[in-house]
DNA sequence: ACCTGAACACCGTTCAAGT
DNA sequence: ACCTGAACACCGTTCAAGT
């Protein structure tokens, strides 16, 4: 409770909080420094003093959602390898985390894949996240291509599987593609089927 | 050169090709309707004559978008298809014109898929020329299937291979896959291969 | 019908000043 | 070191007024 310095001694995650709730309130054309200023209690310039700019502080939410959707992808593909006993990591379990992760996070992984939070390059912690992000699913691929004996290229592999659950996910959240036009039950349906069609998958199961 | 009316007659066409070259130049968080209007020589309220707010003129400029994406995508497909004397529909071609457009026109890509442009249910004329672009692929999907005799739900496979596709070209455009990391000459050759490991594509040969 | 100019409620960011 | 308040250069949009 004891109030350290001018207000509670740590705006800057503070700052961050209320930004991660506006964000996930009123979406990315609403996520402005001046209401998060506001809503931390404190006036809209206070801010510059934890942040370069406001790409600094967007950098930090997609960091935040980067190590969310890594954790999300190991718990699914932990969840289904052990119920299914696999062998090979779960390709189709990380495809549905990830797919999981967009849909119910839909501003925060506009924000994490959008060009508001500027050049990754210029934030190391966030190029590291996604780096580990990217890393779970090419690992699971490589394994599944070695396992099968493949000749194809690892990275090429990594790269069309990370594309479609990647498309998947920006087009459900879009409204352009859907379960129900494919007269299946659920948009995980529609996920464990889709990734059926890429050669090297496994036949994936549907969950239940 | 009879100027007619205020100005030059049809203002309504230069804003949208004033928009177009500030789309294009600083892309579309750089373009703002004061730019536009002075950029045409009008106030900065002349556009509201002709177009109710700010999202349908993005509108307008995203169904334009469309147009010339189904054009790009049918062309490429039918040089593809007459070279190789293609008895179904080239996927491969669809797929490498769409990449082809998504990477020529980074900034009107991104908007035709972005938020900014309003729900496409309010603009009929946006809707329209994308699901005629949709539907092109759709339609060569189905004709693959039909012709391998292959049991896919043939609106399960065209979900697939459009997701495949667009999740290429988003994360192109954004720095995150590219075919240096892949070992690969160039992102036509990437997508070919990419679309290869989908099951019901045809091998695709490389372009030459 | 089409366009202008002033005005309003917002933005991100700077800068000098306070504690 | 951390925060404030005034200020600047922008936004989209409205509204009364002009032609």
């Amino acid at each position: 409770m004891a109030k350290k310095q001018y207000h509670h001694g740590n705006l800057r995650d503070s700052l961050v909080a209320s930004a991660h709730g506006i964000l996930a309130a009123e979406g990315v054309p609403g996520l402005s420094l001046r209401k998060v200023a506001a809503h931390a209690g404190v006036s809209a310039t206070a801010l510059y003093s934890h942040f370069k700019d406001k790409r600094e502080l967007l950098a930090v939410l997609a960091a935040q959602g980067f190590e969310q959707l890594t954790g999300l992808m190991a718990s699914e593909a932990g969840k289904r390898a052990i119920r299914d006993g696999a062998a090979a990591p779960d390709l189709a379990g990380l495809a549905l985390g990830y797919v999981r992760f967009a849909t119910g996070n839909k501003a925060l992984f506009q924000l994490m894949f959008g060009r508001e939070t500027g050049n990754p390059k210029d934030y190391p912690y966030l190029q590291e996240a996604s780096a580990r992000c990217y890393g779970l699913m090419a690992d699971a691929v490589a394994a599944r291509l070695e396992q099968s004996g493949s000749a194809d290229s690892p990275a090429v592999a990594a790269t069309a599987a990370w594309s479609l659950v990647h498309g998947l996910s920006t087009l459900i959240n879009d409204g352009r593609i859907s379960a129900g036009t494919c007269e299946l039950a659920s948009n995980e349906a529609l996920v464990l089927q889709a990734c059926r069609m890429l050669t090297f998958a496994e036949a994936a199961q549907e969950p239940g």
